[in-house]
DNA sequence: TAGTACCGGAACTGATTAGTATCGGCATGA
DNA sequence: TCATGCCGATACTAATCAGTTCCGGTACTA
């Protein structure tokens, strides 16, 4: 999918012209029911509701609820993790806490709700469901997949681990904790995640502990 | 909730007793569409045809599709794993082989995709998907942290893990693979996981890959 | 044998909702 | 200035589906 996913209308000049502003507001208002509520919850006219739109506006732009939680979703992704700007502080553990500090709780909060919201589509509607991987998950694995790399890199990791299965770890663990057990993706979580998971299992002492912050600090 | 689901009626004498072979016929139905479209879309009807019974048969049993379903999948649990019969290889990556081997990749496939069906209901419907959880990872799980006890207990793990959350890789990880990248979990995923992640986090040396099976043998 | 509650099947009801049509009003351009 | 197409709002249509009711028939009890 890309930009033109409009609906198809006759070239003409005349007339009032489309006001554009307007698609942001919908499909913000789109994620946001997504989000309290999930796909199958959700109803054209909660979403006409929030954005105070008609939904005579919300189809002459998509062509069904579908299309338009598509463009929502993959608009998402441009709010996700700047893989050109990730964090260098020197060691994998600092940018992984870096990475998490970037993000804020509040976010990924969003996020796995987005997650929750589409996961009724998994089985159902495997191109939204695509989409909100592409969007929401993807990018997170990729950007641990270059801060590991970078780590290789330096040395710092001592064993020949798989790097891209390294890299799905914390994502991964996050939407357990997230989707199912439904517990917070907290600082804590992802310090006990790194100090007991990753970083032992690429080969990096947990000498680190004593010199970074971990477990116990501001929350 | 446990074994009292059941429609309050008159306790009176008379008349045909209710055949409760019906039950698991229709429970079974339940779970059969449940999979193969997801709660939001299995329509009652769709499971009466399944079991070819009669929707009053159904409501005289439970006394909404949500009951229902609550009862099916709190019934999948036990047909899980077993947790009173554990394998005991002597090696934790025998056993979580062992274990893989035991319950085939019929059943594990079943079972991801019994979850996801019950996804959209992990912020909708808290009650379900927590008899999800409760039937279908938690016993997982809970196999996973006795094979890694004991192994702590042997002193086969060298690293001073959490062995809650190391319980929780391979289920967490599985979950990841199946729901969101609906990719097989099968014999290769597995081993790659405890030779890449779940082994050396526990400081457990891969010198294992030689001696027991791997990569390469049948699926 | 009479009465009752079950069975599968099928018809029905009421609520919900995606998508369409239409309203009065406003902005644009010919 | 006037036709056109946008705007939000609201009413409507057609389909879907949970839950109810009734049917003809069967099994069990008294």
């Amino acid at each position: 999918m890309s930009e033109s996913d409009e609906i198809d209308r006759p070239v003409r000049s005349g007339g009032r012209k489309r006001d554009t502003s307007r698609d942001a507001t919908i499909l913000s208002a789109t994620i946001d029911i997504l989000v309290e509520v999930g796909f199958e919850k959700m109803t054209v006219d909660m979403v006409a509701a929030r954005a105070k739109a008609g939904k005579g506006a919300m189809y002459r732009r998509w062509p069904s609820k579908a299309e338009m939680v598509l463009e929502a979703v993959a608009r998402l992704k441009r709010n996700m993790i700047d893989l050109d700007h990730l964090p260098d502080t020197g060691s994998l553990r600092g940018d992984m806490l870096a990475l998490f500090q970037a993000g804020s709780a509040e976010r990924d909060e969003r996020f796995y709700r987005a997650m929750a919201g589409l996961a009724a589509l998994l089985a159902q509607q495997p191109e939204i469901a695509d989409a909100g991987h592409d969007a929401l998950i993807e990018p997170w694995i990729e950007a641990n997949r270059i801060l590991i790399g970078r780590a290789v890199a330096r040395h710092e990791v001592t064993s020949g681990a798989d790097v891209a299965v390294a890299a799905q770890v914390i994502p991964a663990m996050g939407g357990y904790r997230s989707l199912i057990q439904r517990r917070p993706f907290d600082r804590r979580f992802l310090v006990d995640l790194l100090d007991n998971v990753l970083l032992p299992a690429l080969g990096i002492a947990a000498s680190h502990l004593s010199a970074d912050p971990g477990i116990g600090d501001r929350q």
